[in-house]
DNA sequence: TGTTAAAGTGTTATGTTATAACATAACACT
DNA sequence: AGTGTTATGTTATAACATAACACTTTAACA
């Protein structure tokens, strides 16, 4: 998926983002974060302690996982996948372009996820399908359970 | 939401549509798909044991309660929300056309639940989307956050 | 009617995800 | 050094879910 160079460059420039407005990427935080880009999957918290101890034998605690990520989502490193009680590392670490809401479509075989933004089009038109059920759409962040082709040419 | 009358029409209903297949609708299945109507909400598991108990006085312990949930899920009476992991009654128990994917609307204030079924158009707008991803939907029940009309009218 | 297989339920243990509450460590600034 | 702030450690517990096995009820059938 990534090298570990691309790896460290990407980290870098999350450092970068972070000091901007005054936030601190830990050597903790960067851990959790490079397990996660590395993996290129949607990992669980418990998942990410396992592979922290793995890769960089460091023990982080659950609760400090979580903190982490919580951190990480809030500054649009991480995201979190309700569906699947996930995070994934944020496709568009390196890119300036600032961060719409994204919709994701996961892998139900391998649990590789693809961040997406579907056409404004097709959005704009379930939130009217929404407003005339007599709802408003809060969150326009979408998970959908999918098949990646990569996975479905094997089972074919 | 529901009056009694018609929460036992229903019940009558579920079991009819039981029988036609040689399921059975059991007491313990009849006690936790009312109280989930009654409550007219998404419900936990856990939410569940607590309501058979203050409506029936029935204890039903949280494995019975999982399984029973299964069963009244393959049924279509019930289905549940991966987003919130909760579980919510079938709106369309007493219809009689066949039950489509349904998506739902949660309303994340109140907890209230809106089963729709959006446009065709809307639809395959998005699974076009996804293909063009590299993706293909595998199921097209989508769980949105939403504020409902009543709730976002109180709060204004 | 008694036998039996299947389905349903009870019970206990355990796994998994997540948060609460409180303490200590590290850092930034005076 | 002193102080406030942020990050992390530690322990406990809440909330959601499944595994494994025993016991009971039901439906079917000889
Ligand atoms: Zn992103
Ligand atoms: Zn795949
Ligand atoms: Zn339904
Ligand atoms: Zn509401």
């Amino acid at each position: 998926m990534h090298s570990t160079q691309n790896i460290n460059q990407i980290i870098t420039h999350a450092e970068t983002l972070c000091k901007s407005h005054g936030a601190r990427l830990t050597t903790k935080r960067k851990l959790v974060l490079s397990s996660l880009i590395q993996s290129g999957k949607a990992l669980s918290a418990y998942d990410l302690i396992d592979l922290c101890k793995e890769n960089f034998n460091e023990n982080i605690p659950a609760m400090s996982v979580y903190r982490i990520l919580e951190f990480l989502e809030n500054e649009k490193l991480v995201h979190k996948l309700k569906l699947a009680n996930k995070y994934v590392a944020c496709s568009h670490i390196t890119c300036n372009h600032d961060h719409g809401v994204p919709q994701f479509l996961i892998c139900g075989t391998c649990d590789h996820v693809k961040e997406i933004s579907i056409n404004k089009s097709t959005i704009s038109q379930l939130k009217n399908d929404v407003e005339q059920a007599g709802f408003q759409l809060i969150n326009s962040q979408l998970e959908m359970n999918c098949i990646c082709n990569s996975c479905q040419d094997k089972s074919a």
